[in-house]
DNA sequence: TACAACTGTACGCAATACGCACAATAGGCC
DNA sequence: GGCCTATTGTGCGTATTGCGTACAGTTGTA
């Protein structure tokens, strides 16, 4: 697909692409089964998967492999600097706090939204996404306030490649009725998405500014039991904008100070 | 250091090792500064500075590189599987909300503790610690619930790798001192650390076994306003036990179903 | 302006990583 | 049990990949 300048290292496309195979759907992979995946030859694949044994990456019991939990450490880095996850975070648990809700933060990536953060409410048994899962963006709040806030051009980029599915019988059905739904979006400057990808879920967004610079989104998971939707965007909507400021400020603060 | 086998692949060490430079106190790093930290020359250094960025893990602004949200991919598999912490979380949940205080799952990974789920009570604010994060195991409950479990060899190989440090006034002196300490919480089957990584700080941890495998630690963290310690693990340890072979029982159960 | 300390880039060369081909092993079926 | 298929491990010659030097461009400071 992708062009490959002269200053490519394969290897490292390889090296990822293996540590990729194992999704969601697939915990345990063979050398064979791997090797298919990603499109090399068996002993390449081999070669890859018993370096990432060494380096312990991965674990294998001889004939299947798996990953074993350091792999988190490449993520880990990312979630404990001065990124925005790790700024997000204490004004998220106060916001969750405040509303009794469950609260996340996203940004996008592709035609997803990435989870970058998220503070669930024990009480609460909710969707079951952590941090680095995603979601496609055109069915989510958040990724709808990311998308009608990008540039006309980008915004039609994404939705010439978008692929709706039909999660749910609320679920947007066609690219122009999302493409309304963005215009309104982004003329309101928040979005509800309700039961669209799932039954009895209701996400309500906002966009995290610094300035001129689309940080991401932020979102609360609105419970069955809560009232309609007026009164949800009455109540929660300022509570929202204030938190959504004050991650920009923190951020823009913390991150001016270093240099 | 170590061997390298012939089937060893270089690049996918070197892969990994830009990636992992990129920790908690060097977020933005240039192609000058990444060379030195893994000790490669500045050109191999770019380009596989230069293939990450167009794989999308890395961004710059022509000058630094940072990671970018992606990273986050390379574990999110491992936790969205039927792993683990995909397993434990709706546990570690009820067992929060039943104790009112934030729980965690971690297992031993060399001599840190590498947590793979938590829930954080966001009522409180604890430690700033996330998923994929690492903590000396000598000073935390967990890690010493984890080693204490070890077989003996493994064990003292632990104590004569492990570095003490002073954290507080509390903190455990020397690795006989330390020895004892495991061997009580091996006999008793239970840990608990009080201010010795952090001050106001106290940990209670119990093994997670299925059957005789030890699957990970599990931890309540005591905040400070809470009754002496007697009372707490009188209280709480029933609970956590609990909750450990819940979780125990749930990860056997789900992953023989798969094949 | 000159210097220092960075950067980006080209290119010949060596070693790395490739993938074929064969051997070995495991499982399924009569 | 014995045959067959499918999958795995491995050695080896070779082409390619990735290496690092060397030079040129850029930025910032004295």
């Amino acid at each position: 697909m992708a062009e490959q300048p002269d200053y490519y290292v394969k290897s490292a496309e390889k090296t990822l692409a293996v540590l990729l195979a194992f999704d969601a759907g697939h915990q345990a992979l063979t050398v064979t089964q791997v090797a298919e995946a990603i499109s090399v030859s068996r002993a390449a694949a081999r070669r890859f998967l018993l370096t990432l044994v060494d380096l312990g990456y991965l674990e294998t019991d001889g004939n299947a492999y798996r990953q074993t939990p350091r792999v988190l450490d490449i993520g880990a880095s990312y979630l404990s600097g001065l990124t925005l996850p790790q700024v997000a975070r204490p004004h998220l648990q106060q916001l969750a706090v405040e509303l009794s809700e469950t609260t996340a933060l996203c940004v996008l990536d592709d035609q997803d939204i990435l989870y970058v953060e998220r503070i669930s409410n024990p009480r609460l048994h909710s969707m079951n996404v952590s941090i680095g899962n995603r979601l496609p963006a055109w069915a989510t709040s958040m990724g709808r306030v990311l998308v009608a806030e990008l540039p006309e051009a980008a915004r039609e980029e994404f939705l010439s490649k978008a692929r709706l599915t039909h999660y749910t019988a609320k679920t947007v059905a066609s690219i122009d009725e999302l493409r309304a739904e963005l215009d309104t979006v982004r003329a309101q400057g928040w979005s509800l998405v309700a039961q669209e990808l799932d039954e009895g879920l209701r996400g309500l967004a906002v966009p995290v500014y610094r300035g001129k610079q689309l940080l991401g989104a932020l979102n609360v998971s609105v419970q069955p039991g809560r009232i309609g939707s007026a009164s949800i965007t009455e109540e929660m909507l300022p509570l929202m904008r204030r938190t959504a400021q004050d991650i920009a400020d923190d951020f823009g603060g913390r991150t001016a100070a270093r240099n």
